[in-house]
DNA sequence: AGTATTTTGTAGCGCCCGCTCCAGAATCAT
DNA sequence: ATGATTCTGGAGCGGGCGCTACAAAATACT
C-alpha cells in the first residue's frame, strides 16, 4: 500500500552506534549519521524521530549487542568466579585491540551526555546497574560455591568491580597499553583468590 | 603606553575552568565563556588566542589548583600510606558534596576532547601520569616503612589505584551515592593493610 | 491503469557556532 | 593637549548545525 524503506533499519542503527561511540553525541552531526547510515536526512527523521531519539535507540542497541550479549555468553560458559575474570579479561582484550580506542559507549555517554539529559542519564545508570548486578550475582554464587573468600561482601565488591571496569574503560580511551589495563584489574582479581595464599602483589 | 586590561586574567581563567568542567569542551560556546568570564569576545581572543588555547590554559589551571595542590597538601600532612587513603577519601568527599556532579575535569576531558586532539590527549595523559606517580612514590615509601605488605608491587598497584580513582570519578559524574563510591575504594584500601589480617570484605 | 500511501533526495529554513573587523574608549609618554 | 598604543563592545562574517517542506519516486491496493 506504500513505498518500502530502501534500507535495513538494524544495519543503519549499527552505523549510528559506530558514529556516536567514536565521536560522542554532540560531535556527531546528523549529516555524519546520514552518510554512515547510507540514508538522507529526511529518511532519518522519518524513521527515528530526531537525533536524540536515534541516540537513545543506538544506546539500547549497544547495550543489547555489546553488554548483554557479553554477559549472557560469559555466564553460559563460565562458573561464577571465572565469569568475573573472563569479563574483565575480555574488556581489556577488546580495548587493546581497538585501534580507534573508542572505549565503552556507556562510559563515554555517562560523562558526555548523561549529565545534561535526565532521561538518558537514567538509562545509562540502569545499564551500569545491570553490569553491577552481573558482578554481584556471580560473586554471591562464587561465595556459595566456595570459590571466593567467605567474608567477601558482594555488595561492596560488586561496586568495586564496576569502578575498576569504568577505570579500565577510561584508560582504554586514552590509548593506554595492555600492561596498564592489566595492572588495574590484577589486584582486584587477586582479591577473589580463595585464600590470601601468596597474597597481593 | 596603552590601555590596561579591565579584568583579572586568573579570575577569568577560573570562570573558564568552571564552564569547561561542567559542560565539556564542545558544549561550551565562546559566548558562554565570555559571559561567565565577564568579558566580550574580542577581549577573549585578544587575551587567549582562541577557544582551544583557552581550554588548554583552563586545563593547566585545573591541574595546578585542583590536582597538584591536593597532592602537595596531602603529602605534606600525611605519611605515605595515609596519603593514599586521604587522597581517595577527599575525592569521594568532594564528589559527593558537588551538587553539579562535575566529576574530574581531567577525566571528562580524557573521554571527550583527548581522543580527537593529540596534543590535549598527551597533556591529559601526562596529568594522569602525575597522579599515578603520586600513588607510586607513596606506595614505595610505605613499603620501605613497612606500612604495606612487602610483596606489594608498586607498579601494579599504582596503576590499580589510578583506575579505581577514574572509576570513582566516572560514577561521581553519574550522581552516584557516597556508599557506592566508598564500595569502589574499600577493597583497594584493604589491600594496603599491612597484614591480610581480618582480610577482605 | 489508477489511486492512495509512504519513502526519498534536495533544497533550504532559522539559528548558533568560532572568529574577526572596526571604531571608540582608556591608558601611557611626551 | 597630543600622539601612540592597547583594550573593549558590538556588529557581523562564513559556515555548519538540527530540522523541515516539498515534489518526485516507489510500492500495494482496487
Amino acid at each position: 500500500m506504500a513505498r518500502l524503506k530502501a534500507f535495513d533499519e538494524e544495519r543503519a542503527i549499527d552505523a549510528a552506534v559506530d558514529c556516536f561511540w567514536a565521536r560522542g553525541y554532540e560531535a556527531t552531526s546528523v549529516r555524519d549519521l546520514g552518510e554512515a547510515m547510507g540514508i538522507g536526512g529526511a529518511s532519518l527523521y522519518n524513521a527515528y524521530g530526531d537525533k536524540r531519539e536515534l541516540f537513545i535507540r543506538a544506546l539500547e542497541r549497544y547495550a543489547n549487542r555489546s553488554m548483554r550479549e557479553r554477559i549472557e555468553r560469559i555466564e553460559a560458559r563460565h562458573g561464577p568466579r571465572q565469569a568475573i575474570a573472563a569479563f574483565l579479561a575480555e574488556i581489556i582484550d577488546r580495548s587493546v585491540k581497538d585501534p580507534e580506542c573508542k572505549g565503552c559507549m556507556l562510559v563515554n555517554s555517562a560523562l558526555d551526555v548523561a549529565p545534561h539529559d535526565a532521561e538518558i542519564g537514567e538509562r545509562v545508570g540502569d545499564y551500569l546497574g545491570e553490569i553491577r548486578a552481573f558482578f554481584r550475582r556471580n560473586l554471591e554464587a562464587a561465595r556459595r560455591a566456595g570459590q571466593v573468600p567467605r567474608r567477601l561482601d558482594a555488595t561492596v565488591v560488586s561496586g568495586h568491580l564496576l569502578g575498576v571496569l569504568l577505570g579500565i574503560r577510561v584508560l582504554a580511551r586514552t590509548g593506554a597499553k595492555r600492561k596498564l589495563l592489566e595492572s588495574v584489574a590484577r589486584p582486584t582479581l587477586d582479591l577473589l583468590e580463595t585464600a590470601p595464599r601468596r597474597g597481593l602483589q
